[in-house]
DNA sequence: TTCGGTGCAAACTATTTGCATCAAA
DNA sequence: TTTGATGCAAATAGTTTGCACCGAA
């Protein structure tokens, strides 16, 4: 049934598409198809073109990036940020999605009832007359154990998955403490 | 007494500075009085250079951004993405600011009752145990405007300050239907 | 006097675009 | 057959960085 849905869906994009006048090439298809066989990835464009490789290696990655403009700017596709230096793509969700990012470590949690999160924030926007579109929310924030370093006078320390031995957070933020060339830490790299 | 807050949270930047072991240079002395001294304006790196060189010509832009990084990794400067491709820099007011913007005509409203929301989004956040750090919420929608333009079938038109007359959105959107170089529309360049 | 900071120009990186060619309609 | 779409490579544009020199502490 999870299939039939991912099917319905792409059926659904690809119609949108075409009501539009764009052209239902192989290329974009396979774009759609990946994108909505990977709900809940958030790939960037390399990230997306590499999948989208595996079916066709021979898709470029300018075909990529005109096939997300077209999407995001009919509301297919949402753009997520995260600080990074580039975009991230996400496919809206019925829901909206609400996570708090923590601008120290950069640590992302998802926060619990957005049901009533998202009924909340369509209230707000209500006297707008603005019509919402489903959306991740980060909200940036202080997680609790830079907080206590923050409170405690301590250097923070990177709390990123594989530390990176140079990162900033390693060694205390400030002059002659290390440094990383990333916004948060390369150790990703 | 505004002159007098701005001097003070100019101290304080200042002070901050200095605690974490950074020097305090004429240029980041400026850099730092011309953000605090044109709240709500949100530059972009290039803008707050402009500024910044009406009082010291030889500022250069790396100087603004190795500066602006500081001050956001210190939680002292908030980076706003509005999706042009570039960041604006916000200082963080006491209390959190909500606006509506218009995925397709790029237009920008600020929601009411702010304080409200922000207690608001202060609670959800509780759970996680994360701290707020006071920032914008940009809020994507359709206005009411491009929304009856969608719901009539009609092409959507460009409603953009001074429009330009490639703007995709004021041909409609889809081949053959005009383009523009930017995100929304480049009719400021 | 010592390093951290600066300006400059070059480098980098994500993204966009011109163009010849391809292929959907 | 027409004209939008693609792949490639070159171009852009925002941002970062190497380096020689400068100046805050």
């Amino acid at each position: 049934m999870v299939e039939k849905e991912k099917k319905d869906l792409v059926e659904e994009y690809l119609k949108t598409l075409k009501e539009r006048g764009f052209r239902l090439t192989n290329q974009r298809k396979i774009i759609i198809e990946t994108l909505l066989g990977n709900i809940g990835s958030h790939p960037n464009a390399q990230e997306l073109l590499k999948k989208v490789q595996e079916i066709d290696p021979s898709v470029g990655i300018a075909t990529v990036y005109r096939t997300v403009e077209i999407l995001s700017q009919m509301g297919l596709l949402n753009l997520m940020n995260l600080e990074e230096g580039f975009n991230r793509f996400e496919i809206p969700g019925k829901t909206m999605h609400f996570h708090t990012f923590c601008k120290y470590c950069g640590k992302i949690l998802h926060l619990n009832n957005e049901k009533e999160k998202e009924d909340m924030v369509k209230k707000w926007i209500e006297e707008t007359g603005f019509k919402i579109i489903p959306q991740t929310f980060e909200i940036s924030g202080i997680c609790s154990e830079c907080a206590e370093d923050i409170e405690k006078g301590d250097e923070l320390i990177c709390r990123c998955p594989s530390p990176n031995p140079t990162c900033r957070y390693r060694k205390g933020f400030g002059p002659g403490k290390g440094k990383c060339r990333m916004r948060w830490c390369n150790s990703n790299d």
